[in-house]
DNA sequence: TCAAACTTTCAATAAAATTTGAAAGTATAT
DNA sequence: ATATACTTTCAAATTTTATTGAAAGTTTGA
């Protein structure tokens, strides 16, 4: 395969896997680019690449530094701004899950405290409470062991990472 | 909090959820429902609670059987079909892991090993061509590791899953 | 076989998310 | 101070996705 079809291949496969985690189709696809680029881009560039305006590559820039994800990079002598995303793929994976567990998993952590007490009514049974607050304590249970594992996995470095999950895979 | 309070909320949560990783708040919303429901609903009784149509109720609820979420249950001397929800969180969660590795990483993981060899061309350097194959080579070092994760995850029962995480989340 | 009680489909509609592009804003050099 | 070279903003347009509801299809019981 040629590079120029393979870089188009590796961006389209990117922007599907981005929207199917929440993250716009754009985003992920500037974040492809510069995944496989090796400078650093400025706006031109990535508006040429992806044949996308000059208001979208901002946008997406911005959403992406604001992920940890990309860089801005000043050059001397040059008044626009380039671009570079951050190459290790360990601390990419590390960025987004700590970005999506904020986003997502505190606010139903949130929501699952606040309901767990169901105080005594009259139109319900006791029954129907106790029900109810015992599968919302599994949730939480749950989500809680979720949590605290995204948050070791955070921590950690690299090479932590890389070994616990391999014994992780390998058991004995 | 009164349990319709309780229950209202926890529906919005999940549904919030849902959006964030490309499920639709109305597909999570009717999977919080009988998550929350003790016994199994009609469509009727869905349409009621979310205030939805016959025919979103009709295609949400299928496409959470797809997952292996929800189950269609027919009582004796009913003619229409009731609907509950797998109550079992571990089992949730794991059913959602599986068709997530199936729809997400599955395609990246071809999409990787297609691209992987760059042919040469006189349009390209040989260090530029190996400095995109090394890239794809290490986000598909990543990938893999996910997937054997993921597969392990899937695999193993839940007991094992726990004690497993718990290990994880306290080393030492 | 028919009518009743359902489920499923799908074209039209509505809602949500994304994208554009032109205008406004900002920083730098002269 | 002004021109230049950029970045940022945002209302409007577009595209994508989700929803509706009526019609068609299916199953069951009499």
């Amino acid at each position: 395969m040629q590079l120029e079809e393979a870089k188009r291949r590796f961006i389209e496969g990117w922007g599907t896997l981005g929207s199917a985690w929440g993250v716009s189709r754009t985003m992920a696809q500037v974040h492809a680019l510069l995944l496989i680029s090796a400078g650093a881009l400025s706006t031109e560039d990535i508006m040429e690449q992806l044949q996308i305006s000059r208001g979208n590559v901002n946008l997406n820039v911005r959403a992406l530094m604001d992920w940890g994800l990309v860089r801005k990079e000043l050059r001397p002598g040059e008044r626009r701004e380039f671009f570079s995303g951050e190459k290790d793929i360990h601390k990419v994976a590390t960025l987004i899950m700590k970005e999506r567990r904020r986003r997502e998993l505190e606010p139903i952590m949130r929501v699952l405290s606040e309901i767990k007490q169901v105080e005594p009514s009259p139109t319900v049974s006791e029954a129907e409470a106790k029900a109810f607050s015992e599968t919302i304590g599994n949730i939480q249970n749950f989500a809680d062991l979720a949590d605290r594992t995204a948050a070791t996995i955070i921590k950690a470095d690299e090479n932590w990472f890389l070994s616990t999950f391999m014994k992780l895979m390998r058991p004995g």
